[in-house]
DNA sequence: CGCAAATTTGAGAGCATTCAACTCCTGTGG
DNA sequence: CCACAGGAGTTGAATGCTCTCAAATTTGCG
């Protein structure tokens, strides 16, 4: 309905997507990508607030972020909010909706957002036939599991500060993979939503980054972010000790 | 190698377990459920404190538990353990290691335990095929996402007395699915493990044990455990409020 | 039976939360 | 253009939940 004046933009193929190594085309060949694209949706961009999909809405189809950022929130019977995760592009959202059969979560923008619908049932008939897209999806499946396993060790075990900054190099690292500066970039989400996802309180998040900025580790400045001392975050994050070598004696197998 | 005296046993058959409903089977047809039986393999026993595989093995197959249970840890770079989950009979473990092609986590029995044992690779080829077979799978992917967020929700914002609760409530779920009772049963697992994968210091479950058993709700012997108050361990985990009907007065969409 | 590990119990300390007030930023309407 | 409303973010003070340390007690197993 829209213009066609950027069709080229929106029309974009997976194989001219820059983020192709991060997606789902990942050890797809040339020739099964064009059937991939085949079957992928392009939409209008998504506002900042507005929601891809709500919790318990059927299950239709996965989403790949191409631009911009979202968040992702269960709402409990109690009616509160979890943040499960940010996502960038390049990211698969809606994975979990595969169990159920609907989706157990809410995804919304955090800014103006593009993102490519991929059918499931389609999808699934692909897999039948290219070896490499039903390994990629699987690897994608497993990569979010281990992604929330550290997020659990984090949530569990760390304090306040350790969860900080864990999400702040993690955060940094994801830049840094899709070609943007690992040391300054701004924070798309609202401390309310940075808070909730680490499982802490709002000030006490805006406590640390004073404190942080105090101690030279960032420069900070609203949603902007500098990191300062890179050695420093990941000193917090491991804990103490550097990689100390242990001796294992526990146990045999 | 063993005698053959209860190869009947060792040798029992996806068909015939009890356990179909909840494992990988579910879905897959008489004559396909034969062609996956092929491939999978029935090892001995792996006596208690036993590892079925350590983090950073080389991902080979996947496994389902028979009889018994296990519990996965990772052990972050400090040393320090983060139980990620206990499972049981039907439950497939070995997921996580599909995104990076190896164990991210260890595997280690809680009492005598018997597993089959799935080569990944032969597995990939049946989903070549098998439709039901590779939705199963995928769906069982998807439904440890679902559960990691849950956890995630617990561990981010619930006290103490919640999550303890909550557990409780997820292991009476889980046995009664399995055909044991759900209100009297043994915990295979250590106050220490409960302890870890709940976030909580041991001595804060030991605590907790004694005040639920104080108030009438549990009634614990070492480790054996009955719930005596369904519905007050509820009342804990649902938050306070009983489900109340939000009217939704937010944005859009 | 006896040691070692697991569990329980007690007391005190600390970190993060809650409550409250205030500032800053943004967008809207006069 | 400016005043104002409202949300987002910051800062301060006090409470409290859970942890840590310490020691007693029980359980499991050789």
């Amino acid at each position: 309905m829209a213009g066609v004046v950027r069709l080229h933009e929106i029309k974009r193929t997976c194989a001219s997507c820059s983020l192709q190594e991060l997606c789902l085309p990942l050890g797809v060949n040339e020739e099964d990508l064009k059937r991939l694209e085949q079957i992928i949706q392009r939409g209008r961009p998504l506002d900042k607030g507005r929601k891809l999909y709500h919790q318990g809405d059927p299950f239709v189809a996965i989403y790949a972020i191409r631009t911009g950022s979202v968040k992702s929130f269960t709402v409990g019977e109690d009616g509160n909010e979890q943040v499960t995760g940010f996502h960038f592009p390049g990211e698969l959202i809606g994975l979990d909706a595969i169990a159920n059969n609907h989706h157990d979560c809410t995804v919304m923008a955090l800014e103006t957002t593009n993102v490519c619908e991929i059918p499931y049932e389609r999808l699934d008939e692909l897999c039948e036939t290219i070896h490499g897209l039903r390994h990629q999806l699987m690897r994608l499946l497993s990569k979010e599991i281990v992604n929330d396993q550290k997020l659990l060790l984090m949530l569990g075990k760390k304090t306040a500060e350790e969860r900080l900054a864990t999400m702040l190099l993690s955060l940094s690292a994801r830049y840094s993979l899709r070609g943007y500066s690992a040391t300054e970039f701004n924070l798309s989400m609202s401390r309310g939503d940075i808070a909730n996802y680490l499982g802490l309180a709002v000030e006490t998040v805006s406590r640390l980054f004073a404190r942080f900025q105090q101690d030279g580790l960032l420069a900070v400045e609203g949603r902007n972010l500098k990191i300062l001392d890179f050695s420093k975050l990941k000193f917090m994050v491991d804990g103490c000790e550097p990689p100390a070598k242990l001796t294992e004696n526990r146990g045999p197998n």
